[in-house]
DNA sequence: CGCATTTATATCGCGCGCGATAAATATTTA
DNA sequence: TAAATATTTATCGCGCGCGATATAAATGCG
């Protein structure tokens, strides 16, 4: 009756936890994409940025952050560093001057091409490895569901 | 042929992406523990470090690294930051002198008492999404096998 | 033994990630 | 219409997370 003994913490066992993995494959994916993002000059959130952009153009601050799941207070300093690398541009909204639309330069869309490449490699790094891509789409699936289930907090 | 399609960008887009929900998912995950992690007054990269310490009371600055699968520099000061907290004690290796040795004191001790039901308040919070332990369980079984496989690289 | 190499930790700089707050514009409501 | 409220973005502070680098102690090797 291990889990009723009062005195038994091993639900606080790290390895018992579903948050550290998570947390580590987070990190742990975030190293492997690095060498390509490196070679681009953008970092891993300044990548899930602009893949936002280059499903969608033009979208506010707003959008993005809803997309992504992040603050406005987040992405409004990397997007202005995004601006510096004149990967995007900024303005005001027309009928609402509260907005910042954001667009894709050229050279923001441009980069599209270059960053093509990258989940193919990343992909091809975890076969190797014995992860499968029919096991990589169920785990994104599950965590799609834990997402929605999550993301209502 | 849509895979073939030299124009096409499908791998490119945030829901085609394993990337993007594991760290989405690391993220709400911290942002549903944050609550529980304020009334202790740590962090969650801090309650992870307790964690390591609550299973071996005392561990070198490079094997509490290890098991979390940081960088000393990202905990060396983290733990100076518990030792000003009075959680954990720092001293000097003994038989080598480089090391520093990371031990609980007994506030340390006795916080995983009141960390002991954060666990089980979150897969309750969980279930009441509708995702049942067994779910969770895969998909920690999942992201150990991502893990393992990504840690070699 | 003397010196190069390795190991363990720490320091620094930068980019997030987010809570708290502020400022400006738009909307609602009295 | 005037005032209260809501929305959108920005600013600030702090704690990571990590690459690059530094420092000191231990180890290896001729």
């Amino acid at each position: 009756m291990k889990t009723l003994d009062p005195a038994n913490y091993d639900h606080l066992k790290l390895e018992n936890q579903l948050c550290f993995p998570v947390y580590a494959a987070s990190r742990l994916i975030i190293r492997a994409y690095q060498p390509h993002l490196d070679a681009l000059g953008i970092t891993y959130p300044q990548y899930l940025t602009l893949m936002v952009l280059w499903e969608e153009e033009t979208m506010t601050v707003n959008e993005i952050a809803h997309k992504l799941l992040l603050n406005t207070n987040t992405i409004t300093p990397l997007l202005k560093r995004l601006e510096v690398m004149k990967l995007v541009s900024r303005s005001r909204g027309i009928d609402d001057e509260r907005k910042v639309m954001i667009s894709l330069t050229d050279k923001g869309r441009a980069m599209r091409e270059d960053a093509s490449a990258i989940p193919f490699k990343l992909v091809a790094g975890l076969e190797d490895k014995g992860l499968t891509p029919s096991m990589l789409l169920n785990l994104k699936q599950q965590l799609h569901q834990l997402i929605e289930g999550m993301a209502s907090f």
